[in-house]
DNA sequence: TTGACATATCGGAATGTGTCGATATATTCT
DNA sequence: AGAATATATCGACACATTCCGATATGTCAA
């Protein structure tokens, strides 16, 4: 193992006081939850979702995919703990249940929803 | 080819009036971002960057890896747009220059920085 | 110029991801 | 039961991503 000694020496910033960094484990699982949001298509299904809830066929037409790849989409973002699923009938509904997906696709809207600036 | 006659019936949600939801197009390019994003050494140089200005060195030696990787997750971020790198000797630094950035961060602070609630 | 240091770039191997067709399950209707 | 509809799963291929060692560039100091 390499020296662990407090290195400074190459850092311009004080960050000693302020919030102490998130533990590279969370970020590792915060990287793996923005892999899974990091598609169009799963982005439209968040979006949509957020709005109400809706069937894999009915996210499937939205997105212009087959309804089988819509559904591994959700499943995806089931695992990931994003959503839930219940079934009625022979339709399957899938809602939010991440509270935070709110906030994180308010930031997208606001990089991305008007215009395409930059 | 399946029906293509506007199918309803299968949704729950009123989004007519609200938002208008964002183009395909634009989601692909948030998408990219979030790939970009989505890594636990990026995420972490970004958390940095946040703070104040770094040299690759500085960067590489916080997320535990050799410099010349954090040199391509830094090419990776600056192509997106993210960061940008003014050379002093025979040292690099960057910056944050996305401002965006700071609200994405905060939202995975939310979620991810405390204890692994969930 | 030579050497040392900081950063960047170049292949390549291992691994992960997206997409598709085919097929399986679950439910309703006749 | 059998057919039709809605979802889910499987296997396989193409493609992207991560990581690494080796090497290249750019800068300072003798």
């Amino acid at each position: 193992m390499p020296s662990t000694t407090t290195n400074l020496a190459s850092k311009t910033a004080p960050l000693a006081g302020s919030e102490p960094l998130i533990g590279l484990e969370a970020l590792g699982q915060a990287a793996e939850c923005l892999r899974t949001l990091a598609h169009p298509h799963r982005l439209r299904i968040v979006q949509m979702l957020l709005a109400g809830r809706y069937t894999v066929g009915g996210l499937a037409e939205a997105c212009g995919i087959p309804s089988h790849m819509a559904s591994e989409h959700l499943r995806l973002m089931q695992r990931c703990g994003f959503l839930d699923s219940s079934r009625e009938g022979r339709t399957v509904y899938y809602t939010i249940v991440e509270p935070h997906l709110a906030n994180i696709m308010k930031c997208i809207s606001d990089r991305f929803g008007r215009r395409e600036c930059d």
